[in-house]
RNA sequence: GUCCCCAUCGUCUAGCCCGGUCCAGGACACCGGCCUUUCACGCCGGCGACAGGGGUUCGAAUCCCCUUGGGGACGCCA
């Protein structure tokens, strides 16, 4: 079999969104799957919309992703040259021609299509004039008046256009640059592109991009048509429907992994499987079970399956994208034992990274902000005694380690007659200045005695004061 | 207007190609419960769908037709 190759030609009008995130995702993971190649191509022959900004972004979305591309970018305004050979190929051959008819006239011809209950069309006029090249002809492809043409799809299955419904678009502007349905070609034959995947809005192109093939006399590509992202209310995804660029989702703490999971699932499936690691997809990935029908943009999906990949990653992992967004916070941290061992106790208990960066501020504090209500409920004089012993005793310790603290606060339940669940809640608020938080020992634990001992001191010393403060009263 | 695509729980989907194993399975969300030192995680349970109508067949979510609904395309944009 041949090496299979792909590619992935966005263009540079903007960030990179979520669904073109995803058509990429597709043909990455089956250029990988079959050793193939992916090629990376920037489609911006539109010069009044393409920016170099849009590429570098664009060109971030798909690195932070993990996409990486073996060939490219290519980009097609350095290309004209190619496209023009192959124009002019074509107009010797008779399967193009030189038109003059101005925009304006072509509305006409569209006007009186419609009239008649046909699509809004070019009628044709100047295909047997036989022009030549002049400062304002276009070239056309001469399609034919009949027959069909059928794409055969890979997920959408055999589709037949009538000819007669094509009118003889244009493929080269005036100006003298190619349009987009032959610079496509063209990259995708002299590129040796052999599989296609892409949003089903580019099924209606097909059937003029096979004619280009056929008069070229090029071997068709496989075609797939994968369905389109839509946003919540089943209209196609934009900004109203919140976030839509892979940027903002990176901003949001989503973890790559995660959001390649997400977009995968929207439209493929492995049977019940819903948690995919990269190399997983790699391995299951195929085009067989790509869905037909178009999906809905569900953040809540892609919450639930970002703590599932932060749960499933180590904290060494974690530590890096997690530095970003305590950053964002004003936490400068290291990815250290320390950092580490922080995150350890956020897994289970963070969606997203952010949630991560705010649960992890009470560590890399120098005080600790008590809450009022917290303190005020649980920092209590009453408390006093099993705080004082818990430095005494934590301070004794020769091991700080878990099983040496839990010896130290069954002592002191013995000593004080209290359940744990009295003693745990103070001794969270005087650590975190709030009553929520991972779990006590853990939290001691990845703390650090010193400290451990020094924020109870501190609350010992919070509870006196405030009780001064009482009796005065 | 014309052409094309699509149609299973609120959402993502399995099943559909090769009809019976499906009074339709999983996941997210939601609601209960268990666990429990808080919050979570986890576990158990509940709610909840074959768009409608005709065929074909002993039998249809699965095949055919129509209707309805949704999406897309009709550019000297890509």
């Amino acid at each position: 079999m041949d090496t299979i190759i792909t590619r992935f030609p966005p263009s540079p009008t903007g960030t990179l969104h979520i669904g073109g995130a995803r058509t990429a995702l597709f043909n990455w993971l089956y250029a990988k799957k079959t050793n193939g190649k992916f090629i990376l191509r920037i489609e911006d022959t539109d010069t009044a919309r393409s920016t170099k900004e849009s590429v570098d972004a664009i060109l971030e979305s798909l690195k932070w992703l993990g996409i990486d591309w073996d060939e490219g970018p290519y980009f097609q305004t350095e290309r004209y040259d190619i496209y023009n050979e192959y124009i002019e190929k074509l107009v010797e051959s008779g399967a193009a021609y030189y038109c003059s008819c101005t925009p304006d006239e072509v509305n006409v011809m569209r006007e009186e299509a419609k009239a008649r209950g046909l699509k809004p069309m070019y009628n044709g006029k100047c295909r047997q004039k036989n022009l030549k090249k002049s400062d304002n002809t276009v070239v056309r492809l001469k399609t034919p008046d009949s027959g069909v043409t059928i794409v055969k799809d890979i997920v959408k299955g055999d589709t037949a256009f009538q000819n007669s419904e094509m009118d003889d678009f244009i493929i080269q502007r005036s100006d003298g640059s190619a349009m987009y349905n032959l610079a496509v070609v063209i990259d995708d034959i002299t590129m040796g592109i052999n599989t296609i995947i892409r949003g089903d809005d580019h099924l209606i192109n097909t059937p003029k991009q096979m004619l280009i093939y056929k008069a070229l006399g090029a071997d068709l590509p496989v075609f797939g048509h994968v369905p389109m992202v839509l946003g919540s209310d089943k209209s196609r995804l934009s900004k109203r429907h919140g976030a839509m660029s892979v940027g903002e989702y990176e901003k949001m703490g989503f973890l790559p992994d995660a959001m390649i999971n997400y977009l995968v699932r929207l439209g493929w499936s492995h049977g019940d499987q819903e948690f995919f690691e990269k190399n997983d997809l790699i391995e299951k990935f195929d085009l067989e079970h790509l869905g037909r029908s178009a999906s809905m943009f569900d953040t809540d999906k892609l919450v639930s399956l970002n703590s599932k990949h932060i749960q499933n990653k180590s904290p060494e992992e974690l530590a890096d994208p997690l530095l970003f967004h305590l950053k964002n916070i004003g936490i400068n941290a290291r990815n250290d034992a320390f950092t580490q061992g922080v995150i350890e106790t956020l897994q289970p208990r963070s969606k997203t990274l952010v949630d991560m960066a705010q649960g992890a501020v009470f560590y890399y504090q120098d005080t600790v902000q008590f809450d009022e209500k917290a303190a005020k409920k649980f920092l209590k004089p009453d408390i006093l005694p099993v705080l004082q012993k818990s430095v005494d005793y934590i301070e004794g310790l020769e091991n700080y380690t878990q099983e040496e603290l839990e010896t130290v606060f069954k002592q002191i339940m013995d000593e004080t007659d209290l359940k744990f669940g009295k003693i745990a809640q103070p001794l969270r608020v005087a650590i975190t200045g709030t009553t929520v938080s991972p779990g006590i020992f853990e939290m001691l634990l990845a703390l650090g005695k010193e400290k451990t001992i020094l924020r109870i001191k501190r609350a010992i010393h919070f509870i006196s004061e405030s009780g001064l403060f009482q009796d005065n009263a």
